[in-house]
RNA sequence: CGGGGAGUGGCGCAGCUUGGUAGCGCACCCGGCUGGGGGCCGGGCGGUCGCCGGUUCAAAUCCGGCCUCCCCGACCA
């Protein structure tokens, strides 16, 4: 479905000489992403798949509990800030208009989906909800760094719940701990979910997802059957220093940098009281909204898989991510018999819906396979000369880089389809 | 914001100390050979040396100011 030939995929030998994470490097390397300043990103072609096939993981396991997709601006008026309390954050861009109007781009939307519910929602039969949406956020960070994964903008999937009461909140948070929790099992990510610090959102309880990696900015505490945030352990009363070392329950901790990739939080009433939204229970008496507020971000759970699952050649991709499943290169130039059966394995295995990179272009075999290496599809499929005298292309594994059985050229097509289909689905 | 480092063709770098008008590898273009691990030969294109000012006969190089980027720390709804 895609030939290489006429496909933006950048790669590069070297790393830029300023990368210091594995992900930024490999990432730039690859051909995913490009930089346009500090903390701001442009996905390339390859990039976007693998960020998309991250969003579209979320939101099926939004959909899944019951989450309604929707659409908020990123530019917004700065007064429900303002009744938030929150326009005086440094991070918060501020702005204005021609008209002298005072704007924000907005970190995260609180604010705009409680503007709305305040707006929309009258009665206790209103809710519970569920509103999500995939939207950019822009955050003044002091420093930006490590590629991807610390930018001033970013794509974020947040959703927020509006329930009657603190029980449909728990509700709605336990929802979300399964929704997120299986997210997490479809990327493939190595993660734990730890206790945080509820910290200013003031609220009643806080989750993080954190991918434990060596470019991570936390620290996660963990032991057997116990993961916490480190500063959050540091408090647990069962947690003691013995020796210079943090022991609890007589486990000593670990602790792993790690990267936070998702956060869910109890809010309570924390914007719905200054924002007022507020609805008529059963008995006609006022009550506000009970909400809760859940981020996770796209583009981290790329670089931590990055981060997670590369070697000396490349990027090793979970088969969930991987801008394609299959990396089929050709050994033989124009007209030759090589290419007639990779140009026919490759029409067969993209109609039968194999998403397939068919690397076409005319340079040599060491080149290409260095590309897909780099470049770290689950599957590698390969035409040359050995194919041709064994009937079969070779199929090399990505992750281990270890041969698996070949597949035969000229074998039936919905059995081909099939016979890929199978290998890919026994990936990691 | 504090500390450190760096801006020289698309990428990675040398040249700067000791001023004399820019070089290397890769990539790219053309021709040929090659074709199972970034291959070989030949010929090419491409740079206001981050910006502004100063010193000088002459500045990538010396001086001043500014901008940008990276790393460590602080910060991180």
């Amino acid at each position: 479905m895609t030939r290489l030939s006429g496909y933006l995929l950048p790669t590069e030998k070297q790393p830029p000489g300023d990368a210091e994470a594995t992900s930024h490097k490999l990432m730039v390397r690859a051909g995913l992403i490009r930089q346009m300043g500090a903390g701001m990103w442009s996905w390339l072609p390859a990039g976007w798949r693998v960020h998309q096939h991250a969003v579209q993981i979320i939101r099926e396991e939004m959909d899944a509990i019951g989450g309604q997709e929707m659409l908020m601006p990123v530019l917004q008026p700065a007064e429900p800030w303002r009744k938030s309390g929150r326009l005086g954050i440094e991070e918060l861009f501020k702005l204005s208009d021609r008209k002298g109007s005072e704007l924000v781009l907005a970190m995260t939307h609180e604010e705009a989906v409680t503007f709305h519910v305040a707006q929309i929602v009258r009665s206790y039969r209103d809710l519970p909800l569920i509103l999500y949406h995939f939207q950019v956020k822009e955050r003044d960070e002091p420093r930006p760094r490590a590629g991807v994964l610390r930018t001033r903008e970013f794509i974020m999937k947040d959703s927020y719940t509006f329930d009657r009461d603190q029980v449909g909140l728990e509700q709605r948070y336990e929802l979300h701990v399964g929704a997120y929790d299986r997210i997490m099992q479809r990327t493939g990510l190595r993660f734990y979910r730890v206790r945080s610090d509820v910290g200013m959102m003031g609220g009643l309880g806080a989750h993080e997802y954190m991918a434990p990696c060596p470019a991570g900015e936390d620290e996660i505490a963990l032991a057997p059957g116990y993961a916490a945030n480190a500063q959050v352990a540091l408090r647990d009363p069962d947690v003691r220093k013995v020796d210079d070392r943090y022991v609890r329950a007589g486990e000593q901790l670990s602790i792993e940098p790690a990267i936070e990739v998702g956060n869910i939080f109890m809010l309570g009433t924390r914007y719905s009281e200054p924002l007022g939204a507020r609805y008529l229970d059963e008995r006609g008496d006022e009550q506000f909204v009970w909400m809760g507020s859940y981020g996770i971000g796209p583009a981290r759970i790329v670089a931590a898989a990055v981060e997670q699952f590369s070697d000396e050649h490349g990027i090793s991709w979970p088969r969930a991510l991987a801008p394609f499943a299959a990396h089929l290169v050709v050994i033989g130039g124009d007209g030759s018999p090589e290419r007639q059966a990779a140009d026919r394995l490759y029409k067969l295995l993209s109609a039968g819906g194999v998403e397939l990179l068919y690397d076409d272009r005319d340079v040599g075999p060491g080149e290409k396979f260095a590309d897909a290496e780099l470049l770290g599809c689950p599957l590698r499929l390969t035409v040359g000369r050995r194919a041709l005298d064994s009937g079969e292309a070779e199929v090399q594994v990505r992750r281990g880089r270890r041969d698996a059985p070949g597949l035969p050229l000229r074998g039936e097509d919905g059995q081909l389809i099939r016979a890929v289909r199978e290998l890919w689905q026994s990936l990691p």
